[in-house]
DNA sequence: AATTTATGTCAATAAAGCTGACGTATTCTC
DNA sequence: GAGAATACGTCAGCTTTATTGACATAAATT
């Protein structure tokens, strides 16, 4: 048998053993806090992609999350009605459901996400600027190709949206 | 204000929905297959942990999965009832059952891994070896440092065993 | 002989998703 | 302006995957 094999399936079980231990160890650390508010993971989620894309409508935090519209409102109603969340009509659409965290909940979100940026922190200055930012390349290429625009656009809209963390976000 | 800012909590965005995006995407594929069988992620995990450390005992497995006893006991008795895992008694120590996928389970495994395969030889066609070895790194690194050891030991094991895939997996 | 370990099992519960159906308000289209 | 389409809310029932607690058994250890 020659040296001169390109890999074979076995070559990527430790790829596919990293994504289920790093992605277990990353969403692990939030959970307690969640636990103590009674939410679960579902509510991270919506707090999240709401703070990260202000004023967005149901239908497409529906879309970015890929779960029925069911599974969200019961899950929006909880951050609703604790004070999480805010909803306004829309202006030029008076159907739509305008999303918006209220301090309360930037500031909850803001606890959630603190582990998993520190831990970001960690991996940036243990091994570099140049080797996070090809492994976030690398990452974005293990996203389905019909999804990456997506992300993409979702990506630049979170970092715009960013700048406007602490102002009143102007729908 | 000036430019030489390090970096910003928001600057981390981007690496947070890479990880909530890819690993969605990642285990998206193997659960048509999975339904097809009326199986569940569960099952695809330990289907895929027997495969990579034949002979495990159930402790073992416990440890990797992190879950507890009676979440397993499930998943495990369907698959067994199913002919996809077999269970032998310990030869030094006879209270423990050792794990062993059959060849139907095998086969199974085999599957559900294929699309986790080829996603992983797409990236590394399109991006290379350097920038793999590179992403496994730093995922390796997103990992809790105290579970570190155990992953790389983990890895290792799975390594060796992948060798004997196709052989009778001596215990 | 007593204890510990490894495993199995029963019962009740919870989180987070699903499908299907129906209602209402608003906007769009002809 | 009438009818269709859109955006959202809600009721009801179901599934998967996890949880905790309790108890049982067989084998090994002390």
């Amino acid at each position: 048998m020659t040296h001169s094999r390109k890999h074979t399936a076995n070559d990527f079980n430790d790829a596919i053993e990293l994504m289920f231990f790093a992605y277990r160890d990353f969403i692990a650390d939030p959970d307690a806090l969640l636990a103590a508010h009674g939410f679960g993971r579902a509510h991270h989620r919506v707090l999240h992609f709401v703070a990260t894309n202000p004023g967005i409508s149901i239908a497409d935090l529906l879309d970015i999350l890929s779960i029925t519209k069911q599974s969200l409102a019961r899950v929006l109603r909880e951050l609703i009605d604790t004070h999480h969340i805010e909803q306004s009509i829309g202006h030029d659409d008076r159907r739509k459901r305008l999303l918006h965290l209220t301090p309360k909940g930037h500031d909850l979100h803001s606890q959630l996400i603190a582990p998993q940026i520190r831990r970001f922190e960690d991996v940036l200055s243990q091994l570099g600027e140049p080797a996070f930012e090809q492994w976030k390349n690398t990452m974005r290429h293990v996203i389905n190709p019909e999804n990456r625009e997506a992300m993409d656009a979702l990506i630049d809209r979170s970092r715009r949206a960013g700048s406007a963390h602490r102002t009143t976000d102007i729908v």
